[in-house]
RNA sequence: GGGCACGUAGCUCAGUCCGGACAGAGCGUCGGACUUCUAAUCCGACGGUCGUGGGUUCGAGUCCCACCGUGCCCGCCA
């Protein structure tokens, strides 16, 4: 209904610029504050004052006098206040958006028929997910769901490095030390047990005389040549470590949730051929030169040449990403990739040079993230420094588990919580806190983690949305109970005070805001409306009393709050965060 | 040194892309509201040179320039 009403006030404004002959280029329609009734207004009279030789709220009125409100869907009356001219709905508007929002899917945009690959995480498979990359699946995750609300065909992957040195270090490590040697792990789970054979190796490599080390690298050496050859037996070997490493990774993932469609690996393209075949047509560019036995490519705007074969004819990260993003772009419309801000510059030298094979670079989108790093600095696997993520989800759930059972006590609702629901509650609450307090920041943000901010759960938090849905659900129980149920249809006439609108107009937004969050790739954006939304939920639960209303006014309140829950609901799901039905 | 990002209330952040209605929240502090559909809630008070200085504009937190501070990057690593 938004998006139609905006689509009505859109043409209602063109009609009446070129009504007065002035350009339609410029419609200035925005969103007005608060206070202001209206659902959408234009501020286009300021800029046209100069052209008109009149003053703006002239200007205004004459716009304003211009437009038959009967002409247009959904408008009911157009107003002015000063310079602004505001768009109020119908009635129709308020009946069909309370219909809507009750719908299971409401948000969800019309197909796009676009297919669209996210690529998140993409983690090097050598050790425990630390909080310091957590932003990574959280964002990616989000951002994947809101792409699939927009009406995309979307597909989740995670691009495995299994080919390059850290893999082959971790291989070598893996093959020649003793458990024994090793301290015991974190966790019993494979990939804390595997980091051990990791931390050893490099220590070995930093620590060892020079013969010992230079034995170690060509071991290492060997690894990555068998790899670039096609060697069989490397790869097994080194899967062996991927797979462990990665399949334990996964486990930690899962629990944010965050879930991928496809693991892609890296050695795919260097196995199928297609890593010798680009590098054949990069050769082949005006912007190649062999330089120092290596073969470079000399991009306009950057200051250094990009090398995509080595000296000894071996391909580099750089040259499988580009095999592997042509073969994003032969499966997929669009391909978006979450990336750490430390990859910034890579990822333009990799636009840059898929540009110069031909390729349309507007089809792919890269979101950028800033480190989590801790008070003394950043966090490392290869170091052991940092926080696991294990460790701040398991933290999490403890403490939402301390507080249902402190708020149990003095609970007002009479429908007892087994121990069942206290767990389910402590799980919801505690992941969902961890993951809206990363999801609701604009990723460009540096987060330095504490464990007390991480943790809190009033302020403007994963709880306060979450306690809106379980009070929408024990709302519709109880009315059930008595015999209450929501009605199919409802006249939105009945909800009268401005506590009523307000929710109503934020419920209409949804749509909007997926669509936006989807056009502008920041998740965040829901999260701020998801807010907003339970915002106005809890000024209206205050003020206006449901079960006891009386009249027409009972069933409506009804269907708000049931348009309300689907609406926390999936805007709550938008960021893969949980909604208890009580808490 | 060069490039990119970030800088809004004591603290954590929206708002900046696309300039417009008095710069908004939460936490903290102080003061109120549970015989009433769940108080993880609500209401009120206090709190702001929007990093600094210029510029463009009828109008700048938003655009441009310079500077300051912080982070990241500038490998035949990934």
């Amino acid at each position: 209904m938004y998006l139609s009403f905006r689509s009505a006030v859109v043409a209602a404004m063109g009609d009446a610029l070129s009504a007065l002959d002035f350009p339609t280029d410029d419609l200035g329609i925005e969103r007005p504050p608060e206070d202001v009734p209206a659902v959408l207004a234009s501020s286009v009279a300021y800029r046209l004052a100069d052209v008109a030789g009149a003053p703006p709220p002239e200007i205004a009125a004459d716009l304003a006098a211009e437009i038959d409100p009967d002409v247009y869907a959904y408008l009911e009356d157009v107003e002015t206040r000063g310079p602004y001219v505001n768009f109020l709905p119908s009635d129709r508007y308020f009946d069909e958006t309370l219909e809507a929002a009750q719908a299971d899917d409401y948000g969800t945009l019309p197909d796009t028929g676009e297919s669209v690959v996210v690529e998140h995480t993409s983690a090097n498979p050598t050790g425990p997910v630390h909080v310091g990359r957590a932003r990574n699946p959280i964002v990616g995750d989000a951002l994947a769901r809101v792409l699939e609300y927009a009406g995309n065909d979307v597909e989740r992957h995670y691009y495995v490095n299994d080919a390059g040195r850290q893999i082959a270090v971790f291989t070598w490590a893996y093959e020649t030390f003793e458990e024994s040697a090793l301290p015991e792990p974190e966790r019993d789970s494979p990939e804390y047990e595997m980091v051990r054979y990791y931390r050893k190796g490099n220590d070995y490599l930093e620590e060892a005389s020079e013969s010992d080390r230079e034995a170690a690298e060509e071991a290492i050496q060997a690894i990555l040549q068998g790899l670039e050859e096609g060697d069989e037996e490397t790869y097994e070997r080194v899967s062996e470590v991927v797979d462990t490493v990665l399949g334990g990774m996964c486990g930690t993932l899962g629990r944010l949730p965050a879930e991928f469609d496809e693991f892609v690996k890296e050695t795919r393209f260097m196995r199928d051929g297609s890593t010798d075949d680009v590098v054949d047509r990069l050769k082949d560019l005006d912007a190649a030169v062999f330089e120092d036995d290596a073969w470079q490519l000399d991009l306009p705007d950057f200051e250094k040449n990009l090398v995509f074969l080595r000296s000894d004819g071996t391909s580099l990260y750089t040259t499988r990403d580009l095999a592997h993003h042509e073969w994003k772009f032969d499966n997929f419309d669009r391909a978006v990739t979450v990336l750490g801000e430390d990859h910034k510059l890579q990822a333009d030298q990799l636009s840059a040079t898929l540009d110069l094979l031909g390729h349309d670079t507007d089809r792919l989108q890269q979101v950028f993230y800033s480190w989590v790093n801790l008070p003394e600095g950043g966090m490392s696997t290869r170091e052991g420094t940092g926080v696991d993520l294990d460790d701040l989800l398991d933290e999490a759930i403890d403490r939402a588990r301390d507080e249902v059972e402190n708020r149990l006590e003095d609970r007002q609702r009479s429908d007892d919580l087994d121990s069942d629901d206290v767990e389910r509650i402590a799980h919801q609450v505690g992941i969902g806190a961890v993951r809206y307090d990363v999801v609701a920041k604009q990723p460009t943000k540096g987060i330095t983690f504490e464990w007390e901010r991480a943790l809190d759960f009033e302020a403007q938090s994963a709880p306060y949305v979450q306690y809106v849905h379980a009070r929408c659900c024990g709302i519709i129980e109880e009315g059930r109970g008595a015999g209450q149920e929501v009605p199919d249809a409802v006249d939105a006439d009945a909800l009268t005070t401005a506590a009523e609108r307000d929710l109503l107009r934020e419920i209409a937004r949804f749509p909007a805001v997926i669509e936006q969050a989807a056009d502008e790739l920041r998740p965040h954006v829901v999260a701020t409306y998801t807010r907003d939304l339970a915002e106005a939920f809890n000024v209206f639960y205050r003020e206006c009393p449901v079960l006891d209303a009386d009249g027409e006014t009972r069933p409506a309140r009804l269907a708000l709050v049931a348009a309300a829950r689907t609406t926390i609901a999936n805007s709550l799901d938008v960021l893969g965060v949980a909604a208890p039905e009580s808490m």
